[in-house]
DNA sequence: GCCAACGTTGGC
DNA sequence: GCCAACGTTGGC
């Protein structure tokens, strides 16, 4: 019996969003979201080199009144080319990339519930996520790992 | 609106 | 490869 992951394994993610630009309504009501406007190579990475279709996900809304965890999602596609950064009216239109050689990739992301809103200070106060990637002080990362032990945590808090 | 922390850029 | 300047994130 090996004791290492499987590869198969479902892994967790949390994503931040800002409500205005894309809440867990606009997912409910659209079912799936493309993640496009990713600009940060790590976050951009996470989607390329680890995220599996079937991940959990996290949808975290960030830069609002009420900052913290608003409903779950999983992760509905594997990475591809994000097209914001070729169009150049788009606020995440990226000049120096090439359609030959994208710099910017994205996930689709599908609609599993909305949550009772889990406050950032309510994660803040609780021991068993002071470890967690996202609470960490100075991250900003809009996409961090999020460990099956803490997912079982807030799968369990978000009823 | 403030500001701390971090990431990116570009000159050297 | 260093590092200063600048831009962005995101809570408060």
């Amino acid at each position: 019996m090996s004791t290492t992951p499987s590869k198969d394994a479902r892994q967790y993610w949390l994503m931040k969003s800002e409500p205005d630009e894309a809440s867990i309504d606009h997912l409910q009501a659209a079912g799936e979201l493309p993640w496009t406007g990713v600009r940060n190579y790590q976050a951009r990475n996470f989607m390329r080199d680890a995220m599996r279709v079937g991940d959990g996900v996290l949808f975290y809304h960030s830069s609002c009144p009420e900052p913290g965890i608003a409903g779950l999602a999983e992760v509905s596609s594997t990475a591809y080319p994000d097209e914001t950064q070729f169009d150049p009216k788009s606020p995440y239109f990226d000049p120096k990339s090439k359609r030959e050689e994208p710099r910017w990739l994205h996930v689709d992301v599908r609609f599993v519930r909305k949550t009772p809103l889990l406050s950032l200070a309510a994660m803040k106060r609780d021991p068993v996520l002071a470890h967690m990637r996202t609470l960490q002080p100075g991250n900003r990362l809009s996409i961090t790992p999020v460990t099956p032990e803490e997912w079982a945590h807030l799968h369990a808090l978000l009823t």
